[in-house]
DNA sequence: AATTAATCGAGACGGTACGTCGGGTCTTATG
DNA sequence: CATAAGACCCGACGTACCGTCTCGATTAATT
């Protein structure tokens, strides 16, 4: 989980504190969630889990490190979603997808992402952890309702993947910038709609 | 364009150097490209324009007002498409956007704007950037195709403006994270996929 | 006075803050009595002076040197003393000197010049500062004292001098070690023991 | 030897290694001598020791007991000259004292009684260490040349002792600090001269 | 022989200070 | 007035050390 989990102390010394890492990890979450990226800090992170700055820094190299793991570590199963059906699939993820997005945490995976994405040296360790990862719970609705017939082999799951992921960010990023908070009917709508254009096309 | 251009100077005393802006826009934009963003400070934009530090804080309020602005100014009129066809708007749109991500700049404004989303204090200025003025053309481009009766006037023209620039976003973010960067012909055949989705639908 | 008192500066940027210095000296000289050593911090110095922590890292390079500065700056002219008679400028001398030690500055002084001579590296700015200047106003009263005729040539200046500033160092820690301050009285029974000792010797 | 020898163990559980204490007084000095007093920390003795830190600290309760403690032990009997004339003992005694300060460990106790003197909170197990135990052979040795019918009664011992210490003490320093180091016969000579002044004073 | 208990090397722990760096402001002299 | 330079206050960065604690592994003396 740390970003170098070099596993190399084969009982010598004093063991790493067991629930070290989930407290400095929800106070990260917290902390960044309540201050942002610009008042996120690593001094407030190990006050707030009550630890010293050592501890952290044993752990994570630095700062972006944690936040990039703290953020991965609340990436769950929002893929694990099986109606019967691709429409009750993809407007089930979709849900998932905003709800995610509308927390914190949630949405500071996101960002941490586009970060690592930005800098000129890339971090790769997101390669997976959203590219392939995020994206493959997709493939796989789409894949199963390939299996079902319900769908012709010829679509390509990526791109359906990217429409509902990628339509989903945006609107969550303009309901962030505009402040606004929807709610699961308003929630349900926006994936219902998406959903149909996905699956529907806008021609017919 | 300055976040606070307020003209008041009448005249009186030395103007404002012409070509300054420039000069710092350009800075802030290889600063940004060469270091990313934990690199980027605005001593270093000052240095690299051959500019004082005051000369910048002059014509925006803060670090991130200079990026923002710096990065705004580079998202041209990508919208300006017009091909008689939704399909090929919405195709030449997508070239445009995915283009317009592979550069550094225009990469940027989207990071720019994911990070004002996460603030806690939301920078509100960004609301208009990128929720409206971005996903603004997509909507120009589909009310010309239901005014041309390619479509029926029951799409929600948002959906699609949300899934076409989601998709290319999503598509951008996963070469990026690779290292990848993609040519001419592998761009359009990308932009032809996902408009196809969008379009036809998965289901057909 | 500063360590690296390059003043290349001719006018270009904004001066340094006059009073800066000596408001920053001060603060270290009431820091280091009040707290000692093991209590003397930069930021507590830069706290108590009402001053930024760089701003004191501008003028002295890190915490040794600006101690060893501030106290340098206390050692005032100890050997400014002129009764006509070598006797009554050594008593004099002895008194200043041991009224020097007793305040914390100037005990101070005595300490980092121990120290740098004890580091590997030394400091090599304490030969004039202790060794030379120190000392020095020793062998100007004897040296008075040969011209008119008190002594004969054949003395030792530096001996003499070395006896003399040796001696109030020793009286000074083993009344310091125990804790014990003298008043006026006492401390000029001792300079006056002392004198005897070095003017009259223990033989006669 | 060590600041709390309380031999509470009763030959239960395994008893202290023997040649422990040792081990990591010569780590100290060496350690101190090498790097001086920043550079002096407990990890850098116990590894050079080869020791666990909690060996370290079972033994002394912190850095500066260790530092006094492993400075002490050298402090061996410089006083222990018999010459038969005061003269004699003296030169002998400044001889000792100058080669015992250009050791490292020599240098370091005084530099450590120094320190002691200077804190807010006295250390005060140097109280005897420097003030009484070193200064007394001096006083033993102006004692025996008393009871010689050397010198008169009246001779102040602990004057004439501070004296000698004193003036070695500053000698030692001033070449330290010009980085000097003395052969055997310039020592003798110093010491030679010294003595001179304080046994036949420099009136005469 | 098994138990008990102190010590050992190793190293993680909560803190605190270090010296550096950057943000945004302020103050000069010079256009 | 604007500008280039750069000092100012502030506060976070990542590192190093202190003195404490916690391991598993010795190492005797006591059962």
């Amino acid at each position: 989980m740390a970003t170098s989990p070099e596993d190399t102390n084969r009982g010598r010394g004093r063991p790493r504190t067991p629930g070290a890492e989930k407290k400095i990890i929800d106070a990260a979450l917290e902390e960044y969630g309540e201050r942002g990226w610009s008042g996120f800090t690593m001094d407030g992170v190990a006050r707030r889990a009550g630890v010293g700055k050592s501890t952290v820094y044993l752990r994570w190299q630095d700062k972006d490190s944690l936040l990039t793991d703290a953020v991965g570590t609340r990436s769950g199963d929002l893929g694990s979603v099986d109606t019967g059906t691709l429409r009750g699939d993809l407007e089930a993820l979709a849900v998932n997808l905003f709800r995610h997005f509308q927390d914190p945490a949630g949405w500071a995976s996101l960002r941490v992402a586009f970060d690592a994405a930005g800098a000129s040296a890339p971090l790769g360790r997101f390669t997976e952890a959203v590219s392939d990862v995020q994206l493959d719970f997709v493939d796989q609705i789409v894949a199963r309702a390939v299996r079902r017939g319900e769908v012709p082999e010829s679509v390509v799951p990526s791109s359906i993947a990217q429409c509902v992921y990628g339509a989903v960010v945006m609107l969550a990023l303009g309901f962030r910038l505009q402040g606004r908070v929807l709610n699961d009917d308003e929630v349900r709508e926006r994936a219902r709609r998406l959903t149909s254009v996905v699956l529907d096309g806008a021609l017919d």
